[in-house]
DNA sequence: ACAATCTGTTACATAAGGTTACATTTATTT
DNA sequence: AAATAAATGTAACCTTATGTAACAGATTGT
């Protein structure tokens, strides 16, 4: 794989900000984060230099568009704005002073990826990072190929999972023998935080054991910890 | 990436020149500025040669409907015109006497941008269609050819593909095992970004598994990401 | 001019994923 | 041990995303 580039988040929302630094980094990128202008500042004049900024819009004392009016003195970094939904005169002042691409909030934090992708391709700063052409794992007479996004029952058959499913197992294959608590595990699929009576890891846990478990009421692979969240039992090996 | 394209912008209100100057320039063009007839003219006497003009339509002194009329007289150079925002008229005439495409003032940047790309990959100037005698890859025992735009099926047929669909394949090619979402997915084979309800990946991706896969209704090759895009599944290698 | 092809749009069917409600299990308290 | 509380399992429902047939305008070839 290519040289991974080095996005800067700059976030006051301390919950955003890591949700989003974990999100990337899972995706091949360096991440620093920072939590206003001066952060930003103090973390661009260090090394490693910083390829991408991800900025929001919405900042205690200078806001977006004054910091990235400021980079652009002596910059041009490519920026990604983060700006608020329906805010189309923001969006485009955001534009024109600099930025090279806005996402309205709230976002799919794969869209965010999207985006930083192609302002880097376009940007021209290095070809797109090679993506991992081969990563095969077997657990329990199974076998996972998690670029080809595909999976293979110990009889041999592929079984067909939905992105949600296989997200989900991925997480779990990921941290054989580890117990993920439901918000790992929103993070690690969704790149999200738990709602107050989210219950949806359960149900796609539950979805999942119809589609792994001989027999779903007695689960020997996902099991569940009481308090915890869920694991996958099974030791997992390189394919 | 290629050679940057020299864009030539147009426009007697200087702010507007220089922000255009300053987006294109991020974004990978060599940018020069005119602000009347004459200047244009003169840079287009010089060297280096313009690949595209960017004009504004409401001049003082001759207007951008003269100039095009004039720089056809002896160049087939890509124009893109800037008109006021409802004036179809000017729009149509604009076009018939020989612009290659308009944008209503006022207008997003990243729009702009999406213009002159199409433009120019129009104009057969793109670094996609130069010079490359011969690129063929492989993948799941398909061979593509990307320079001489063929497909020879695992069996050693030659799979005729559309246009469209050639590109459209040709860009998960070029992303092995990387999701892309339909935003990208338009960027890479239109150089144009979704309109709202815009369905043309999703119709495109299915005419495509028609020719590639075995079974349509359960794609191997082609991988839906639910909330992602589209992913080519097989690992992909030089042939 | 006509036919054939291509491509985007629309409309509808299907599937996925989340939310909710309630059943069930496990832990804690009395 | 029974009662209570808390956590988990899951069916049913609802919203949204995707698949695709049918259509129409545009383009290309004859």
């Amino acid at each position: 794989m290519a040289e991974s580039h080095h996005v800067l988040i700059v976030d006051d929302d301390g919950e955003t900000r890591e949700l989003l630094a974990r999100y990337l980094g899972r995706n091949g990128y360096t991440v620093s984060v920072a939590g206003d202008g001066d952060e930003m500042e103090a973390r661009l004049a260090q090394d490693p230099p910083v390829d991408l900024i991800v900025l929001d819009l919405m900042l205690p004392g200078r806001d977006g568009l004054d910091l990235t009016r400021a980079i652009r003195v002596r910059s041009s970094v490519p920026i990604v704005m983060l700006t608020a939904r329906g805010d189309d005169t923001d969006r485009i002042v955001g534009l024109e002073i600099g930025a090279d691409d806005y996402l309205p909030k709230p976002f799919n934090p794969r869209e965010l990826l999207a985006r930083i992708r192609t302002v880097l391709r376009r940007a021209g700063r290095s070809p797109d990072s090679l993506p991992v052409q081969r990563n095969r794992l077997r657990f329990a007479g199974w076998e996972i190929d998690l670029a080809a996004r595909d999976l293979v029952s110990p009889a041999g058959v592929n079984v067909p999972l939905s992105a949600g499913e296989f997200d989900l197992l991925a997480a779990l294959v990921e941290h054989p023998r580890q117990v993920l608590s439901r918000d790992e595990l929103l993070d690690l699929t969704r790149g999200r935080v738990a709602a107050p009576f989210d219950r949806s890891v359960d149900v796609q846990i539950g979805r999942l054991r119809r589609r792994l478990e001989d027999d779903p009421r007695d689960p020997r692979l996902i099991k569940t910890v009481r308090g915890g969240g869920y694991m996958l039992a099974a030791p997992v090996e390189a394919a």
